[in-house]
DNA sequence: CCTATGCTTCGGCTAACGTCGAAGTATGAA
DNA sequence: TTCATACTTCGACGTTAGCCGAAGCATAGG
């Protein structure tokens, strides 16, 4: 009979719960890493990675390596899009819907990116570094002079974080905002001393919440470019 | 992690072959029986039957008694779409796409709905038949006086047929035409006169072809409702 | 009534695949 | 180098679910 391309396998591959759960946590376009993707699915590492390996060869996910981390995430809005269609299907055959819990925004808002703040305030603050000239150039971000003085009076110990191999800055891709944050040593060291000042409070997973006084003094310092 | 309606399930009901064959086959909007879709996709019709209840009671598939025949159809014109859509996918996974076959278009044309013409021929001839006022009644079709007499001069045994407990005319909805094409016991004689006229030839499956004469004799008797 | 046909249900067989423990590779940090 | 972390590969176990034979309804027609 008349058959267009096979859809059963591609519709196999997405009818894993496990798989699914993948799929459906990178729908936002955000990337991420095997762990964080295996423990959005609810299964061990070992488990995701062979979904991980069968999704990625099938083109439905792209892979990207940053340092030890692989970055997945979908390969196309096209398959964001199949992914919508089917979820209007499941609505109509009965599927629960979850209601989308209240982690998510704050997840988008402020983030733990493996050991440096990410979501729309990593996004604020990698753009203020840059605006008062603490920091510049946005792909190979360095320390300026300014910068240099400004976070050796934050309490930061640049001479030792400028011995350590890693990087001192680096620009990492926000995958919520879609623009860049600040990572590396620097990106890793402000996020401590933003934890240790008690402007962060961690919550569950990889959320993190600004304080009263942390949102303040946050702000103070992405529009001034000082502390107060 | 912020979910949406479960996937997993509509996609697993779609990746089976069998149920992916069943789907793609009603694709064109057309009903088809368990009998036909069982063939299409190359299972038993146990087999099938199991899949058509599950692709029912999940609202992908609406059932309609016709008879004793069960005719299944996509439940909404959203189903065809997400398959397209997966279509898209698979096709960019590597899957193959096998060319549509010859015998579709043959089979659109003119093929067996159990014992009568169906396809745009069958099609045709209900229109011509009606517009000749060889039969009256598009819905519940009857003979007429001239319908009578013409049948009876094109070696029907009418009387006979009337005997039987089938009812003489019916409507039958032709779902590659959207249409109406005459089944009951007239139907299924003039298809028996059609075949042994050698009008017809009955090919495989349900695909009956005409010969070239019985191709002109055809368009005569639609177009003029005459014989020549 | 009877037979034929279309379809469904039941039961058991089988194959496929998701799952995780354990071991192996690669990268980063000290 | 040494240790830790991130991830992959291998192997085996266990559940799931598709599949078909056989039997059971339901409808059509004689």
């Amino acid at each position: 009979m008349n058959e267009g391309p096979k859809i059963a396998s591609v519709a196999a591959l997405l009818g894993d719960p496990a798989r699914a759960n993948i799929l459906t946590a990178l729908m936002d376009g955000r990337a991420l890493t095997a762990s964080e993707l295996a423990e959005a699915a609810g299964v061990t590492l070992q488990t995701a990675s062979g979904h991980l390996a069968k999704l990625e060869s099938s083109n439905l996910l792209k892979a990207e390596k940053q340092g030890r981390h692989r970055y997945f995430r979908l390969s196309d809005p096209d398959v964001a899009e199949v992914l919508e269609g089917l979820m209007g299907l499941a609505q109509r055959t009965g599927a629960v819907r979850v209601r989308s819990g209240p982690r998510d925004p704050q997840l988008r808002q402020a983030r733990l990116c493996y050991d440096h703040l990410a979501g729309e305030r990593g996004v604020e603050l990698f753009e203020g570094l840059l605006r008062h000239g603490l920091i510049h150039d946005a792909e190979r971000p360095a320390l300026t002079e300014d910068g240099r003085g400004f976070f050796m009076d934050f309490g930061l110990e640049i001479e030792s974080l400028e011995r350590k191999r890693r990087p001192l800055c680096r620009r990492c891709l926000d995958w919520s905002e879609r623009r860049g944050h600040l990572a590396g040593a620097l990106g890793a060291a402000l996020l401590q001393q933003f934890l240790e000042r008690r402007w962060l409070r961690q919550g569950t997973g990889r959320v993190v919440t600004f304080t009263p006084e942390g949102e303040q003094a946050f702000r103070s310092l992405v529009s001034s470019g000082r502390v107060s």
